[in-house]
DNA sequence: ACATAACCGAGACGGTACGTCAGGTCTTGAC
DNA sequence: GTCAAGACCTGACGTACCGTCTCGGTTATGT
């Protein structure tokens, strides 16, 4: 129960809502965060420039709030508790979020601005901030158990998944299909697993 | 021989050079990619824009350059031959390359801007290609030799490598300092070492 | 009896006129007509826009309303007919009615946008029609009565007598205080009065 | 010799100012003051809206200096020692200058914000000073000589003269042309003169 | 020696987008 | 049907930064 307060005077449109959050994303998709001008929006969505100001202080923070809007869409992650399958499945997860979605459009223009605006890196932050929980139960779990390296820390690991699929969608351009995810996900799971046991099973029967 | 033009007119001057180099170094530092501008940088560096624009036809183009010329400077990777600590050199230069640096006050700025921009992906590439090469050469030295895994290709394994710096420069922001830089290292080269003798070494030798 | 409809519905509220008149006064008297928002007008009189608006089509329209309902309120002008202080008269009156008042402050945007909008125009000529028609009905009767110069017309005299004391409001600025309305019916009744006789009287008798 | 600076970079455009200039009449001439939009005027003119706000701090000051600059080009006004034909010509002139010129567009809109902004105020005082400044002469010297009542003040006088005409522009509407302003000037001469023996040869001789 | 050509500093210029503001309309729930 | 609240559209405003252009003036070389 949030207050249910009274709500006084005229609603905020809730089409405009949707007719906005659909122009920033077909734009982002076409142009890019750079190339998105909010006189754009405003006349893709029939909504007026004043309207969107009244909702969000800037272009940054609307596209922040659109792209908050599709992850929590996202269904929740499976945690099998199979450390393999649940580290595969982090990988293949996180490429698909970065394969040709708007938030892949929006990012490289997002993080330019996110060392000079605090408020933007709390936003920006915040996108993940529970998956990365999620994922990161998982790693304690696994390492908790054994079933991970014992030397690993968490956030090491963190770094370890996520990072080459950001590296592909900003710095080399690569596609992040789900082979080349299958590929990533292969070499760090293989790597991340304690090696005694595991390591010649995997010798054996990977691949 | 490039020429060797006849260089008729007054020469352009080198000092002017040098201190747009160090104007642009500075503010980078202090406002980033996106808010350096080159009015700024011409004030700051007592050369004209005129001059900047003569030499540089944009922004863009002049941070890469003063970026590419930094990079010249560095002293060449070593090679040794022995793969662990080959690749936890190259591990080392990149976060030192990107801890406080130039290039890391520039790059989430010019990363935002490439997707729509092929000259600049080309030039940005082209910051790397060098060193990315000689990194590969280890690689695949390593794979051959059988020091690393052989389900492992080289593409991958520079997205394993370099991933996690650059997600933490421009997604997390966390410091790219020698500790987590040697974490990083840790992990990844004993997960693509091959397995059987080299592991037990690790787990017994490594920290 | 205009059959004062049954009217159906909840009546318009009377304190609601009077706060809004109330604000506009106050808000015109600090800030001039081109200050003057409705916003302000609203809040300040606790009366929402919409009641406003209701009310009057255009910002324009209800402070030109204002003012007429001010106006009424003055008392009819006297006319003793001695020609000499009938126009001292109204001249005083004139001059009582530009200083410091509602309407003094209102005028200068309003006529700023007379000239764009015939309603406007039509509007403000019908807050001075009455008067006006008196004052040349004054004048008239002055001229057919021999008091003043033959040679003159009514529309002309009307000019000569309002003229300068428009043009000290909005032109010059200076104030519009009985001394510059002694001195301005001074010069200007005598000129006006016929020369034969009175001027001679004048001559001799005035100051 | 007012030191002729050197003049360094590159020199404002006088192609850009005669546009403007040209523009603003134009627009004036149709639109009026209030409204003559900026960016009309950037339009028309084919000079950029930096430009003119690096000009202009706002539009209201452009008007007003394009207004100066015609007020400039204006003959002096002739004194040729007779009272009655100095101050009938003076009436003249005035009339003319506002009878139709973009002057008479500017006007009402200018001196609606005119309180509100004492920059604009003495903008627009100095757009008469130096005229009012001989006109004050003229009488002066005409008081002093006997030809005009002695118990007149110089203030006063140039309220009664150019009062009318302001009035007729800017309340009335009525037109300025020669024929009003003749009937102004023959009330107000005759009616100002020093009553003895001019006031005869008049009531005979004028019209 | 002196003309020529390219440079340089200063600063105006055109263009594109930004974010803001005020007027007037419309929509909701309450009375 | 009116009211308060507040969202909404329209149209203009003034600002910021980019990259270009135009001056007057400065070096170098080449005849």
């Amino acid at each position: 129960m949030t207050t249910e307060r009274p709500k006084r005077g005229r609603p905020r449109s809730k089409a405009a809502d949707a007719a906005i959050e659909a122009a920033v994303i077909e734009i982002l998709d076409i142009e890019g965060f750079v190339g998105l001008r909010i006189d754009d929006v405003a006349e893709r969505s029939g909504v007026s420039k004043t309207t969107i100001y009244r909702r969000w202080p800037t272009k940054t923070a609307l596209v922040v709030d659109v792209l908050r809007r599709l992850k929590a869409e996202r269904i929740p992650m499976p945690a099998t508790g199979d450390i393999d399958s649940d580290l595969r499945a982090i990988v293949y997860d996180l490429y698909a979020s970065l394969d040709g979605t708007p938030l892949a459009r929006a990012l490289p223009g997002l993080l330019a601005d996110k060392s000079a605006d605090p408020e933007l890196a709390h936003a920006i932050d915040q996108l993940w901030s529970e998956r990365q929980k999620l994922v990161g139960d998982v790693v304690r779990r696994g390492i908790a158990a054994g079933q991970l390296r014992a030397d690993l820390d968490v956030p090491t690991v963190l770094d370890l998944l996520a990072g080459p699929a950001y590296y592909r969608l900003m710095v080399t351009g690569r596609p992040l299909d789900r082979r080349s995810a299958g590929r990533h996900a292969d070499a760090l799971v293989a790597g991340l697993r304690d090696t005694y046991s595991p390591a010649i099973a995997t010798s054996s029967g990977t691949r």
